[in-house]
DNA sequence: TGAGGAGCTA
DNA sequence: ACGTAGCTCCTCAA
């Protein structure tokens, strides 16, 4: 045996993970996607934990494959009676699988064996090969392995704690020998296995008897000597010992069909690791790993790497020489755009991926500008969140005017609901290439130092997308999103742009003065509200309300929450119907008037120079496929109530332009069609093609009257169910909103499908194809995961049902408007109207006095035509001075 | 600085 | 526990 500086540390992996399954909470480690995550924590956390400590050199894990082991061929009842595992538990094992092969480490499954013999077999490899060998579980079973080689760690209670076994401590603690552990096993007996031993036989009987007749065999062969009740007890369990001593021999010559070089740790795959980590939201997790390791000591594996990139600085001139002979080029720059400003300094070029050049745009003139965008429109562009940068650049005279790839775009359609589309994660998700931060370029030296290493930065980053495209273009196309992502997102970029870039003119004199309105407003009904409990209080402050509403004036308690108990306007109204107490009723006046004051002051600090509110739209948020708006959000401007739609009356039509006008047109009920044409339900589809009024219709057809004796009640009940089942609503939702007992609300319900039996179908239809693909999909295949729909937690199985439910109308409805937007965009080009803003179903157009007849024409045909349904789309369209007059 | 509560839109 | 998808404001505790 020659000595070696090694050590092998071997762990198994199924007895640990239990153990962490028991000690974290499982509500308490859960991703947003419903995967448990409290067994993969804590087994990870113990893992590097160990790692950390013992620095071994070569690393396995064991894990057992299925119950068909030979102990269970040799006894029947082996394990039997165990607790059955919680169903949270298992998934959880593949996972666990996954990262610590990415980690580099050896994992070991062998069938027909448990993960103990495999640990068994490998700590004789290790002790062959000279190495140290440390062994960690959580069966005892394991101690039988101890020597001066081997060591166990046992984990104490909890996770975080381990007890080193060495059989001076083993002799210690159960007054044998590991040698003897066995035969002291055996006569006690394995409750967890099912191995019932000699009953009233503890480890101190145990270990006495095995002293004084030095093994099991001499205490059998004895048995007859001994005395007493318990004498008697182990001569009628003779064969139950014989028979745990014979199961609970660990094996050290199993096939695992490796050897102790094959167990060496090795390089891992730090680009899936870390994907694994984002996959189950590990952010600290993932940091210990770093921290402890050390840039160095994580393993590096051969696909994750800082490629190196050649970055030159050059003039234009320059640049244009060197990307003369590229068709493709890659762009990336420190382009910033925010209240309706762009900047942008760095220009980065890349055409291959180990090289990347700069251009310094404060250095380049007129001519220089006109150049390089004649060159940049000659050739194909892969830029990364694209929008952004084609606004900035614009702001330079640089006119791109769209792009062939943008990578966010095309990361956010392959998994729309990730929290961000990074390019740094990204390219090391899909491509394994690591941005570095640092470095400089060199060249032509144009930038001072801080632009210098900006400089490298966006050359890198240039470099990097083309790869980077590459593979997210692969598998979109595997995805059959290649129509989703050429045909509507990537055209849709500059469109955007031009909205954004637009902006729409506001009445900056009118938002003051709603502000002075809705400011009196509110302070009068603090005022009232003071005056009602003889007190000020902030009415702001949910807390403090609660102070007044359940311990001061003792009125009923509301529903929950986290903290204490809703004051929301729905709870409050309730507590007015009960108490009538007047403070309630200034409270919700004050809350009206506050957050309509708190909207006009947000969107007047939001008003550009040029006296216009440039919202950003992104493109990558909703994981349904539809825009949001922000900085501001102009899609949640109010409209409900008169005070609201005041609101819309300061949003106007360009005033440089005489008698200028906007223009709305929107889709009437185009999720209800939506649900129409997908479930082919002959009824609503007859509905929507005869032009009735759909919930007139509908309610003619659940209450069984004629359409002319539909009553507003009736018509509102079967609007709420209409809406309500876009969004997975149960009887016990629908009860609650129309303020009807739940019984009701499931008659109506089954009148419904009674009448509208295909909708039914359909419904139940798209959960179920959504659990057996993971995805739902749009009318135009956009995707939508939703691996929740496997959950073991009811909560979030339901969420994802709900969910899956609506995706695919909502985003249909998504799709649909987005065509609409391009082709009416298209024809609109030879004109001087432009399309501002959009609100989901609706679209916002600034046009020339001339223009309107032509532009409500093409607004109609094309938002008309956007898609072809079993059923017509619907639009109406209004002009007016401002928003809330085009309105009307 | 971030979580929680509240409220606005389609 | 009980209707989808968003954004922004305020308060309060860390």
């Amino acid at each position: 045996m020659t000595q070696v500086n090694e050590s092998l540390l071997l762990i198994d992996g199924h007895s640990l993970a239990y153990r962490a399954f028991h000690a974290l909470p499982v509500e308490n480690f859960a991703t947003t996607t419903g995967q448990s995550t409290n067994a993969i924590y804590g087994f990870i956390s113990m893992l590097i934990n160990v790692l950390r400590d013992e620095s071994p050199s070569h690393v396995a894990v064991a894990f057992d494959l299925g119950r068909e082991t030979f102990r269970l061929e040799e006894y029947a009842e082996y394990k039997a009676g165990r607790a059955k595992t919680p169903p949270e538990f298992h998934p959880q094992i593949d996972l666990i699988k996954d990262i610590v092969a990415a980690m580099g480490i050896t994992v070991v499954v062998k069938e027909g064996f448990e993960a103990d013999d495999a640990l068994a077999t490998m700590a004789r490899m290790g002790t062959e090969a000279g190495a140290r060998v440390e062994v960690m579980s959580g069966d005892k079973d394991s101690f039988q392995l101890s020597n001066e080689i081997v060591t166990i760690l046992y984990p104490k209670r909890g996770v975080s704690d381990l007890n080193r076994m060495t059989p001076e401590s083993i002799e210690e603690k159960y007054g044998v020998s590991p040698s003897n552990y066995r035969g002291l096993a055996a006569l006690v007996g394995e409750k967890a296995d099912n191995l019932p031993g000699v009953p009233g036989v503890g480890d101190k009987t145990a270990a006495k008897w095995l002293t004084t007749y030095g093994d099991l065999p001499g205490v059998l062969e004895n048995a007859g000597a001994i005395k007493g009740k318990v004498g008697e007890k182990l001569r009628d369990h003779v064969a139950d010992v014989e028979r745990n001593f014979k199961l609970n021999r660990l094996l050290d010559d199993v096939d695992l069909g490796l050897g102790y070089a094959d167990l060496k740790w090795g390089d891992g795959d730090p680009a899936e690791l870390s994907s694994l980590f984002d996959q189950l939201e590990f952010q600290a997790l993932g940091k210990r790993l770093s921290a402890i390791f050390g840039e160095e000591a994580v393993p590096e594996g051969a696909d994750r790497r800082v490629r190196e990139v050649s970055v030159d600085a050059l003039d234009v001139p320059g640049l244009l020489g060197k990307i003369a002979d590229a068709d493709v080029l890659a762009l990336d720059s420190d382009a910033r755009y925010e209240l309706g400003r762009g900047d942008v300094r760095v220009l980065a070029v890349s055409a291959t991926p180990d090289e990347a050049w700069v251009v310094d745009l404060a250095e380049a003139g007129p001519s220089a500008i006109a150049d390089l965008n004649s060159a940049l429109r000659a050739r194909t562009l892969i830029v990364h969140s694209a929008k952004t940068q084609i606004k900035a650049w614009r702001s330079l005279g640089l006119e791109v005017d769209g792009v062939a790839g943008d990578t966010a775009l095309a990361a956010y359609l392959l998994v729309p609901d990730q929290r961000s589309y990074e390019l740094s994660q990204i390219a090391l998700d899909r491509t394994g290439v690591e941005l570095s931060e640092g470095g400089e370029a060199s060249g032509q030296l144009t930038f001072d130092l801080e632009s210098e290493q900006t400089a490298h930065t966006h050359g890198q980053r240039a470099a990097a997308l083309l790869d980077v495209h590459a593979v997210l273009a692969k598998a979109i196309d595997e995805a059959d999103m290649g129509l989703v992502y050429r045909d509507i997102e990537l055209p849709l970029v500059p469109v955007l742009a031009r909205m954004e870039l637009a902006g729409i003119a506001v009445d900056e004199a009118g938002l003051s003065g709603l502000i002075d309105e809705f400011t009196k407003q509110a302070e009068t009904s603090a005022e009232l509200a003071y005056e009602a409990i003889g007190h000020e209080v902030n009415l702001g402050s949910p807390k403090q309300l609660q102070a007044v509403l359940f311990e001061e004036l003792d009125m009923p308690k509301t529903k929950r929450t986290k903290t204490g108990y809703t004051t929301d306007a729905e709870a409050l109204a309730e507590l007015f119907i009960k108490t009538e107490h007047p403070f309630l009723q200034h409270l919700l006046a004050y809350r009206d008037s506050t957050k309509l004051k708190q909207t006009v002051v947000g969107l007047l600090k939001t008003v550009a120079e040029d006296g216009r509110i440039h919202t950003t739209y992104q493109q990558t948020v909703a994981a349904t496929g539809r825009l949001s708006s922000l900085d501001p959000n102009l899609q949640n401007i109010p409209v409900r109530t008169e005070s609201g739609r005041r609101i819309r009356e300061i949003f106007i039509a360009d005033p440089q332009v005489e008698d200028s006008r906007l223009l709305t047109a929107d889709y009437s009920q185009i999720e209800m069609r939506i649900m129409a044409h997908l479930s082919g339900d002959a009824a609503l589809i007859q509905a929507f093609k005869d032009g009735e009024d759909l919930h007139s219709y509908v309610g003619s057809k659940v209450f069984g009257v004629g359409i002319d004796e539909v009553d507003s009640a009736m018509r509102s009940k079967v609007k709420a169910m209409s809406y309500g089942l876009v969004y997975g609503l149960s009887a016990y939702g629908l009860s609650r909103q129309l303020a009807i007992g739940v019984d009701e609300a499931k008659n109506l319900m089954e009148q419904y499908f009674e009448r509208f039996g295909a909708v039914k179908d359909y419904l139940d239809e798209i959960v179920e194809q959504a659990r057996a693909k993971g995805y739902t999909e749009t009318i135009m295949g956009r995707r939508r995961y939703l691996p929740a729909l496997h959950s073991d937690r009811r909560q979030l199985r339901d969420m994802a049902e709900r969910a899956a439910l609506n995706a695919p109308i909502q985003g249909s409805a998504a799709d649909i408007m987005k065509i609409a937007m391009l082709r009416v965009s298209h024809r609109l080009g030879d004109l001087k109207s432009t399309v501002l803003l959009q609100v989901h179903d609706e679209i916002i157009v600034d046009v020339r006095p001339e223009e309107t007849e032509a532009v409500a024409k093409i607004v109609t045909e094309e938002m008309g035509s956007a898609y072809e349904l079993e059923v017509p789309l619907d639009v109406n369209v209004g002009t007016g001075i401002s928003w809330h007059a085009a309105a009307h």
